[in-house]
RNA sequence: GGGCCUGUAGCUCAGUUGGCAGAGCAUCGGACUUUUAAUCCGCGGGUCGAGGGUUCGAGCCCCUCCGGGCCCA
C-alpha cells in the first residue's frame, strides 16, 4: 500500500520479544517454540528452503503397496510429510507422514540405521503436526505397512502450534474458521475441494464444447442490476463515488452479447447483502451464460447437459451419492411443468395469469400465506412455493412465470400474461434459472420504470433503471437464452452438503 | 426481527440441588527395537466468552454485551 491517503494501522504498542511470546503462549507452544530454537542454535534449520525429496506418498503407495509382510524394495527414496501419529517404542520410532491429498505412509526411525544421536534428538525435537523428511529404502514392516526405513531425517517445517485431535470430529466452528485445520484432519473437507474443481472444469469443458467464450465482468459497478437482491455498497476514493459489489453480472454478459460475443459465460463471486443460513452465502459463486439464437428451451437443455456432465465428472456417473448416504438420480430427461397448471392443480382451484389480485389474495389469506406488497406474480409465486414445492423431490424445470416478477424476460410467445422463464429444483431447492432474454429495448425500459416504481415504494429488492445497459440495447441484441446457477448449490446437489461446507472459507464474523 | 440451544485445558466434550475445576486425546518426565489412536508408570496444564448483579459462596441463578448453531417470519 503506498496512497499516502490511507492511514496505516497504528503501531502496536508493544512488541513482543521472541522469548516473551513464549512465556505468553500455551504450555504445547512454548515447548514447539523452544524446540524450533534448539534447532536453528544446532544449524540444522527449522525451515529449510527446501529437502531433496525424490518421490510422493501416492507415487510410493503405488509402486510399492503390494509389498509382502517384512519384504524390502531396494529402493532408496527421499520424501515428506506432515507428522500425523508419532509411537515411539525406544529405540525405535515409528511416524505417520501425511501428504496434502491426506495419502499416508509410515517411516520408521531405528537406533540400528540412524545411530544413537540422531534417534535421540529426533526423539527431543519432532513433533505431531511437523513437516518432516526422511531418506531411506522403501519397505513392508513385520505387520505389513509399508514403510520408509530411515537412514536420514530432517524437519522440513516445524509447528508451532499443535494439531488438533486427529480421533474427534472438528466443531462446526473450528471447521469453518480454520478451514486449513480441517483440510488437514478430515478427508471430506479435502474432498470437496476436490469435487469443486472438478465440477469447475466440467462446466468450462462443456462450455467449451460447444464454444462459448468466458469472460470476465465488473464486479464494482456504479449501478446494480440483473437480479433483485441488496447490494453491499462501497466507495471509490479516485472517483469519489459510491459503487456497489455486483448482484449479478447478467446486465454486462448481455452488453457483451450486443457486441457480438454470441456464446458468452461467467463463472464468478455474486455478493448479496441478505440473510445468511444453510442455503445462502452472502457472497456466492454464479454462473451466467448467454446463447444467442436460442432460447429458454435451448438454455433448459444446456443447463440439464451442464449437470450431468458435472456428475460424472465427480461421481463418474448421473447418480450421485450424498454425504448421507442417500442416491440422488440426475439422469435422463428431466420433467418439465408449467407453474400456473401446476399451483391450479395442487391448490384445488384455477388460476391463471388472469386471475385477479383479490382472488389470489383470497387464497393466499385461506392458507395463511402472508406476502409484504402483494402483487400477481409475488402472490402467484409464493403459492406456488406453498403449494407445489415442497413436493418437488426429482430434478424439474419449473415454466413460464409471472411477468411481474421477471423484469428481464420476455413474454411467452403464446401464453399471455407470462415469461418465457424457468426455475430448475432439485430435491426442492432451487438450482438454476433460464430465460429467453427480453431484448425489445422499449419494454425494457417499460419495466425498469416499474421496477422504480416498486423501489419508491419501498421495495428494497426492486431494480434500478440502468442508462447505459438500455442504451446497449438499444443498438439491438440478437434473440437469446441465457441461465443463471449458484455454483455453490450446485455443489450442494452434487454431495449433499451444506452451503458452507462447499465454500472453502466461507464468510465467518 | 421473534423463539430455542450453545461458548469450560491445545482439540473434542462432561460438570448433579449454588459448595475444592473434570475426562479422553495431546503436552511434559520415565520405561520400551515392529507400532497402527502402541502400551505401561508418573507430573503438569484453566481469564469456565466479556462485564455487571444476587449470595457466606457462582462454571451453574439474574441482567447487559460478544461469538456460534437451529427453528420461525
Amino acid at each position: 500500500m503506498t496512497d499516502a491517503q490511507t492511514p496505516s494501522a497504528p503501531a502496536p504498542d508493544t512488541e513482543l520479544t521472541a522469548a516473551e511470546a513464549a512465556a505468553e503462549a500455551s504450555e504445547q507452544k512454548a515447548v514447539r517454540l523452544a524446540k524450533r530454537e534448539r534447532l536453528i542454535e544446532s544449524g540444522a534449520e527449522a525451515y529449510p528452503v527446501s529437502v531433496p525429496v525424490t518421490t510422493t506418498i501416492p507415487a510410493v503407495r503405488a509402486a510399492w503397496g503390494h509389498l509382502a509382510a517384512d519384504e524390502t524394495s531396494g529402493e532408496i527414496v527421499g520424501l515428506a510429510g506432515r507428522v500425523v501419529h508419532l509411537r515411539n517404542t525406544g529405540k525405535l520410532c515409528f511416524v505417520s507422514l501425511q501428504s496434502g491429498d491426506g495419502s499416508r505412509i509410515q517411516a520408521m526411525v531405528s537406533q540400528a540405521n540412524v545411530g544413537e544421536e540422531s534417534l535421540a534428538a529426533f526423539k527431543e525435537l519432532v513433533d505431531l503436526g511437523d513437516h518432516l523428511f526422511v531418506t531411506g529404502e522403501v519397505i513392508s514392516s513385520r505387520r505389513g505397512e509399508l514403510s520408509v526405513m530411515a537412514t536420514g531425517w530432517k524437519i522440513a517445517a516445524k509447528a508451532v502450534l499443535p494439531l488438533p485431535n486427529l480421533h474427534t470430529e472438528l466443531s462446526e466452528e473450528t471447521r469453518m474458521r480454520s478451514r486449513y485445520l480441517d483440510l488437514i484432519v478430515r478427508d471430506g473437507a479435502r474432498q470437496m475441494v476436490r469435487t469443486r474443481a472438478q465440477a469447475n472444469a466440467s462446466l468450462r469443458k462443456t462450455f467449451a464444447e460447444r464454444d462459448f467464450l468466458e469472460v470476465e465482468t465488473p464486479m464494482l459497478q456504479t449501478i446494480h442490476g440483473g437480479a433483485a437482491a441488496r447490494p453491499f455498497a462501497t466507495h471509490s476514493n479516485a472517483f469519489d463515488t459510491e459503487l456497489y459489489l455486483r448482484i449479478a453480472p447478467e446486465l454486462f454478459l448481455k452488453r457483451a452479447v450486443v457486441g457480438g460475443i454470441d456464446r458468452v459465460f461467467e463463472i464468478n463471486r455474486n455478493f448479496r447483502n441478505e440473510g445468511a443460513d444453510s442455503s445462502h452465502s452472502p457472497e456466492f459463486a454464479m454462473l451466467e451464460a448467454y446463447e444467442s439464437y436460442g432460447d429458454y428451451v435451448s438454455i433448459a437443455e444446456l443447463t440439464q447437459t451442464l449437470i450431468q456432465n458435472a456428475a460424472l465428472a465427480v461421481a463418474g456417473s448421473h447418480m450421485v451419492t450424498w454425504a448421507d448416504g442417500t442416491e440422488y438420480d440426475l439422469g435422463g430427461e428431466w420433467d418439465r411443468i408449467s407453474m400456473y397448471e401446476s399451483l391450479s392443480a395442487a391448490a384445488g382451484v384455477q388460476i391463471t395469469p388472469q386471475t385477479s389480485l383479490a382472488d389470489l389474495q383470497a387464497v393466499a389469506d385461506r392458507v395463511g400465506v402472508e406476502v409484504h406488497l402483494p402483487t400477481h406474480g409475488k402472490l402467484v409465486e409464493e403459492l406456488w412455493e406453498h403449494f407445489v414445492k415442497p413436493g418437488l423431490v426429482s430434478p424439474t424445470f419449473v415454466m413460464d412465470f409471472p411477468v411481474d416478477t421477471s423484469p428481464l424476460t420476455r413474454a411467452h410467445r403464446s401464453i399471455e400474461g407470462v415469461v418465457e422463464k424457468w426455475d430448475l429444483y432439485i430435491n426442492g431447492f432451487e438450482l438454476a434459472t433460464g430465460y429467453s432474454e427480453l431484448v425489445d429495448p422499449v419494454i425494457q425500459r417499460e419495466r425498469f420504470v416499474e421496477q422504480a416504481k416498486q423501489g419508491a415504494a419501498g421495495d428494497v429488492e426492486a431494480m434500478r433503471l440502468d442508462e447505459e445497459f438500455l442504451r446497449a440495447l438499444e443498438f439491438g441484441m440478437p434473440p437469446s437464452g441465457g441461465m443463471g446457477m449458484g455454483i455453490d448449490r450446485l455443489l450442494m446437489a452434487l454431495t449433499g452438503l451444506g452451503i458452507r461446507e462447499t465454500i472453502l472459507f466461507p464468510l465467518v464474523k
